[in-house]
DNA sequence: CTCGATGCAAATGCTTTGCAGAAAA
DNA sequence: TTTTCTGCAAAGCATTTGCATCGAG
């Protein structure tokens, strides 16, 4: 494992994505590196859609299609993870590795919160053994109200 | 709390969607007494198109869209569960009364597995707690290959 | 030069809805 | 008769893809 430090770095980041484009035979172009570049310093939980605006500041002429394959390949180079919550529109989040964690999600405001437990991990994989799977991978998410919300609902 | 034995029953499904109907003022056609009947019989996870199928084997001339707004009246009512796996398509299953599980999920053969775990609905309820949320719903759903297909891939 | 990448527009795939005719109540 | 329901076809909507053109290597 990396040091603490630079676990989560950018630079780590693009190494590991220039490394999967070189091994591909992929090309480095100006929206594919104004794409990537702007999803690394974001918070993460973005939709196309979301990304797309974000780089349109800075150049309009970027098409949709350019932004939605460049995630896929993010996707498929294992640097980011697509996630589907409720709302039927895809979310990418950077893939830090070495690291894993679920969701909180507020279905009034949004907002969404990351989360860990190895306990619960722990649980699953020993109920999916029981029950004959080896896993590959599991979605868990946490729908509610988050503390602004409530507080909101009870002003 | 029903007794055991009726707990499961139809006619308790009956009875609930009776009520239901009833106080919103909906109408027993012979399309919604089909496609209600031949869904309580299934054995759960069935997408539109699937139920579909099934009424039509009974009456070729029932609609897609009348298989659709007697599932979405089922959900509305509280009767039938709205799952979306990873797969793009609503799937349906019945929701019997204080009974709640989630699912492993076989991404070779589409099998769908039952669980419930007591010991992770508590981690999770307490965690969320934790966080500030008040959950109202969650989903957990496993992926993997089931013993099945882990015995084909090793053949 | 060559072959992959881009931008646009059109195609998908499923869900959802408008509407005229059918049928409960 | 009045109001809801049905079936069909069309509309929505996010995701994907075909293709002519552009540009990295």
């Amino acid at each position: 494992m990396d040091t603490a430090t630079e676990k989560h770095s950018l630079t780590t980041l693009r190494d590991r994505l220039a490394d999967y484009m070189d091994k591909k035979g992929l090309r480095s172009t100006a929206q594919r590196r104004l794409v990537t570049e702007l999803f690394f310093k974001s918070d993460g939980h973005l939709s196309i859609e979301d990304l797309w605006a974000k780089v349109r500041r800075r150049d309009p002429k970027v098409g949709y299609a350019t932004v939605y394959r460049t995630l896929k390949m993010l996707a498929e180079s294992g640097i980011a993870y697509e996630r589907k919550f409720g709302d039927g529109v895809s979310r990418y989040e950077v893939a830090h590795e070495d690291e894993h964690h679920d969701h909180l999600i507020c279905t009034e405001c949004g907002r969404i919160v990351e989360f860990e437990d190895e306990e619960i991990e722990k649980l699953q994989e020993a109920l999916a053994k029981k029950a004959g799977f080896r896993l590959t991978r599991h979605v868990h998410e946490l729908y509610g109200h988050c503390r602004d919300c409530q507080a909101k609902a009870s002003a």
